[in-house]
DNA sequence: GAGTGATGTCATCACTTGGTGACTCTATCG
DNA sequence: CGATAGAGTCACCAAGTGATGACATCACTC
């Protein structure tokens, strides 16, 4: 390992890993194997497992707020990411608490200023009543779909084309 | 603790506290704290924790095929129960895979006949377009909805009572 | 080239978890 | 009574996990 970049290589491999198998069922020896570095030097540069994947979640969140998932490309872009990364903490937080909460709160922040709140904002933007509790419910609903194509119990499911997906989805989210 | 009751107490511990926490963040020593029984009897009468979930999974199972989602009693039935109870593992295998195989196997086998299968045959009677597609979509759909209500991260959606929620569902997953 | 601070390595700790085997206790039967 | 089998208790183990502190090594400055 070239001096200087344990911290840059444990950051991706963070990312890499949670967004895999979620916050809880990512090691510290994980981490450290895929980043080809001790495990120790997560406790040294971020002060633990949590610090480093909250380190990891900012370095993903640099753009501002994303429009909101009834925009097609919208859609497409972010089934696309889950696809070949896995949904990651953020989605989990959705469905599941995390061991530690300080990850959990951050988790949930960035579902809400990523998906909710673009979508309660279209609701209300629409008129449709009760935009809040619309829109938690989509998000809700995205979320089951989400990790339900990741989790290997619905074949059907994780066998559709993600364009397929976006046009079901949008039907399903948007009535 | 009377004679010979251990093992009947370990099976409602189990339905209770899987139910509660998953099948992975419920301990042994968890499940006979709340028996009030020794964590060893669990080994002894089970074969060990996934054993132990097995048993409790057939417990729960007795009835026949139960109707589909989109009646309105079911669903109301059903949200009722996870309200009270948890999702549990049969839910939570839908967006996540379990630490035990056998587990994850079961409690897959049992959402497919209790939600995916029925929903199937509904829309292939009425006629719908790839009715295992939308029957998994359906259910993936409702599981991140069930889950969330119970996640703390959907606070409107926490708040909603069963019966507007059924309405809202219904409509949603039945357009 | 000696000092200094950042960087990385290693052994080890404390704790949790599922599991095991030897033991005790009790009830029943001869 | 005394033997036996079932039920329950207890001490302990092995693996895994997050974390820590002592030590080594390198880069850079004076």
């Amino acid at each position: 390992m070239t001096r200087g970049t344990a911290r840059d290589a444990l950051l991706s491999a963070a990312t890499a890993l949670f967004g895999e198998r979620g916050y809880d069922r990512t090691t510290t020896r994980d981490l450290a194997d895929r980043a080809g570095v001790d495990a120790a030097l997560i406790a040294r540069y971020f002060g633990g497992k949590p610090g480093l994947y909250l380190a990891a979640l900012q370095v993903e969140l640099g753009d501002g707020t994303p429009p909101d998932l009834l925009q097609p490309e919208r859609m497409a872009g972010l089934l696309g990411r889950l696809d070949a990364r896995g949904a990651g903490p953020v989605f989990q937080s959705a469905v599941r608490a995390h061991d530690d909460d300080a990850v959990q709160v951050a988790a949930r922040e960035a579902l809400h200023a990523r998906v909710v709140t673009p979508l309660r904002d279209r609701f209300a933007r629409d008129g449709r009543d009760r935009p809040q509790l619309r829109a938690e419910l989509a998000a809700a609903a995205f979320t089951g779909v989400v990790l339900g194509r990741g989790s290997g119990a619905f074949p059907a499911l994780e066998k559709v084309p993600a364009d397929d997906l976006v046009a079901l989805l949008t039907d399903l989210l948007g009535g």
